[in-house]
RNA sequence: GGUCCCAUAGCUCAGCAGGAUAGAGCGCAGGAUUCCUAAUCCUGAGGCCGAUGGUUCGAAUCCAUCUGGGAUCACCA
């Protein structure tokens, strides 16, 4: 049961039956009035600019036709008191009843309360980490993990179909760079000595035991080979290695993906797929032979004017026509890109989303460009970016350079502050703003960690269960039904924690349609704070306690309460990919 | 230079498809509490929402320009 759904419905009903609204009913846009909880609690339970959005077209001003509207909905048994406010709201009271069996609705759901179904079981396609093969995960995937994770899982609630994938970008120079490493590692293996790492190849340790694996599997056969021979089987071995690493690292952060996909399939077989995405795009009428005009600003020094096979991307959206194949014959990184939208988009996909690092950002137009190509207009595609973090320690920013290979892992991160201070931190922040992730603030055991704070109110539901066990030994809360006493339910406190619990769905699928998945981290922490007041409120107010033992009836009708607050706070959390724990000492 | 993101309280940030008196945490000021259910609680001060125009009944929110900060620019992947 969704609160704001139920009385949106309700209002535009009330809306039909109107002689006013009848008469220009055609006219009428419906999709613009919102029902919404109200700025302030002290104006109702639920608002709405109805009057203000269908003023203008009756013909009417706004204060009357509330007036009207609010009349008609004072026909609703549930509702106890409707007013008219400011330039036009009107703001309607809910009666206990309603409230009572809202709550009941929630306890009877527990942790399916707030799914919802406006995804439509569209089919949604999720990519993001999509880290190069090339080593271990570094701090800066962090957030794209976390973000397109916990936001796959909340569309997937929101009622998506959602498949999380991870594009592998495990074809290219840089897959050869890391062949040369691991060949040095195996010869390090058979007992050569290599010195220094050559600059331009990668240095890390994690490439030792690849190439110990290499020396125990061929021994020194691959020594004796020309690169040409040893090198599809020394990448084999590295990829699947780095891609063992990978998915390592994101089990670490509790990420998990449905599709890995190759881009080396995409050139498998003399690069059909690639070369069939070129013939379509090609028959479209995007592709062309043609040069390039040199870049603006400043001109590489070798910079030549070659002419090439290009795809007009400037006819959907882009700045600058993209190279499709290099003047050396070989498919760019982009080609590959046009194929693999293309298989997504033949997968049947309705919207496909793509979480990139804000260093990406000028890929977006390109991509949607593509989008618009390969689809005639028919996909959706939305790019995410998530701004840099910044690494701090006790203040101090961390500094990292990549060619001391001196940057900080994932693995280091998650193994210091753990996985859901981790995760959570990263949804705790618009994905668009820049973050600020200290080590100190983020391990920190207090109230003043949202993590913490919020996991804690979950804790705290336990107690208050594993409380109650001793104040009613005979009593068996598996299978009690606390969803019948809700009637019990009717102090002003429980009442606002009600309330709260109300707007759950709506942030629910908000957050998924925004596509923001922060707003529900947010959410949680205000939920949290709800909760932990009230809690704080039966210190000084002992009839207000959740448990007393006087009372029996009372003290069911408020665990129900407590589950259906934990049964939200662990369906959040499970969305953001963190825990719920049980306690907390 | 082009493109993208950002600018809201002293600090870090929310602000939901324009709507009521712009919110939270920290910090600051005052007060309560040594009790208890588990990591205190209550109150208060603080803002021309970067600037200027525009759109309209109404703008922090939408549009344009400007200022300041970040990212990016390729036959790389």
């Amino acid at each position: 049961m969704n609160l704001f759904a139920d009385f949106e419905t309700r209002i535009k009903n009330a809306l039909e039956h109107l002689d006013i609204v009848k008469e220009k009913r055609s006219e009428l846009d419906f999709g613009r009035i919102a029902v919404e909880p109200p700025r302030d609690q002290s104006h109702g339970d639920v608002a709405t600019n109805a009057a203000m959005v269908l003023a203008k077209p009756l013909g009417t001003n706004p204060r009357a036709l509330a007036d009207i509207i609010a009349e008609a909905l004072r026909a609703d048994t549930d509702v106890s008191e409707v007013s008219v406010a400011g330039p036009g709201f009107i703001n309607i009271r809910l009666g206990a009843p309603y409230w009572q069996r809202l709550l009941a609705s929630m306890i009877a759901e527990g942790t399916d309360y707030g799914r919802s179904k406006v995804g439509a079981e569209k089919k949604a396609n999720v990519e993001y980490v999509s880290a190069n093969p090339t080593g271990p995960m570094h701090v800066g995937h962090c957030r794209g993990a976390v973000v397109g994770d916990a936001l796959a899982n909340l569309m997937k609630f929101a009622g998506y179909d959602v498949t999380k994938e991870y594009y592998i970008n495990d074809a290219g120079s840089q897959i050869d760079v890391l062949a040369r490493s691991v060949f040095l590692r195996y010869r390090e293996a058979l007992g050569e000595t290599i010195g220094e790492i050559p600059s331009g190849l990668y240095p890390g340790d994690y490439l030792v035991p690849v190439g110990q694996a290499l020396a125990e599997e061929y021994g020194p056969r691959l020594h004796n080979m020309p690169e040409d021979a040893w090198m599809p089987i020394v990448k084999d071995k590295a990829i699947d290695a780095m891609m063992a690493l990978i998915r390592d690292d994101l089990e670490a952060l509790n990420v998990h993906h449905d599709v890995f996909y190759s881009e080396r399939a995409l050139h498998a077989n003399g690069a059909q797929r690639i070369r069939q995405a070129i013939n379509d795009l090609t028959f479209k009428g995007h592709v062309y032979k043609g040069t390039l005009p040199p870049p603006k600003g400043q001109l590489p020094e070798d910079w030549e004017d070659r002419e090439q096979t290009l795809f007009r991307s400037t006819d959907v959206g882009d700045d600058m026509d993209r190279p499709l194949i290099k003047s050396d014959g070989s498919y760019t990184y982009f080609a590959a890109d046009v194929a693999y939208f293309k298989d997504k988009f033949d997968r049947g996909y309705d919207e496909m989303i793509y979480v990139l690092g804000a260093d990406h950002g000028g890929y977006v137009k390109r991509l949607e460009a593509v989008a618009r190509a390969v689809s005639a207009g028919k996909a959706k595609l939305t790019v995410l970016l998530c701004q840099l973090v910044k690494l701090y320690r006790n203040g101090e920013p961390v500094k990292m350079s990549k060619r001391s290979g001196n940057f900080v892992t994932l693995r280091e991160v998650v193994d210091e502050v753990g996985r859901d201070a981790v995760r959570f931190m990263m949804l705790y922040r618009k994905s668009s703003e820049p973050l600020d992730f200290d080590f100190a603030k983020v391990t920190e055991q207090s109230k003043d960690n949202p993590v913490f704070y919020v996991q804690y109110a979950h804790a705290r539901c336990s107690s208050v269960f594993r409380q109650a066990k001793e104040a009613f030994p005979g009593l068996d809360f598996d299978s009690l039904d606390l969803k019948g006493s809700s009637s019990l339910i009717n102090d002003p406190n429980e009442m606002q924690l009600v309330a709260k619990l109300a707007e759950y769905p709506r942030i629910i699928e908000a957050a998924a349609q925004a596509q923001e998945p922060h707003r529900l981290a947010f959410y949680l922490y205000d939920l949290a704070s709800f909760f932990h007041a009230h809690w704080n409120k039966g210190k000084e107010q002992p009839e207000l306690r959740f448990v007393n033992d006087k009372n029996r009836e009372l003290s069911i009708a408020r665990l129900g309460l407590v589950h259906a607050v934990a049964s939200v706070l662990k369906s959040g959390l499970a969305i953001t990919g963190t825990a719920a724990p049980e306690e907390m000492r």
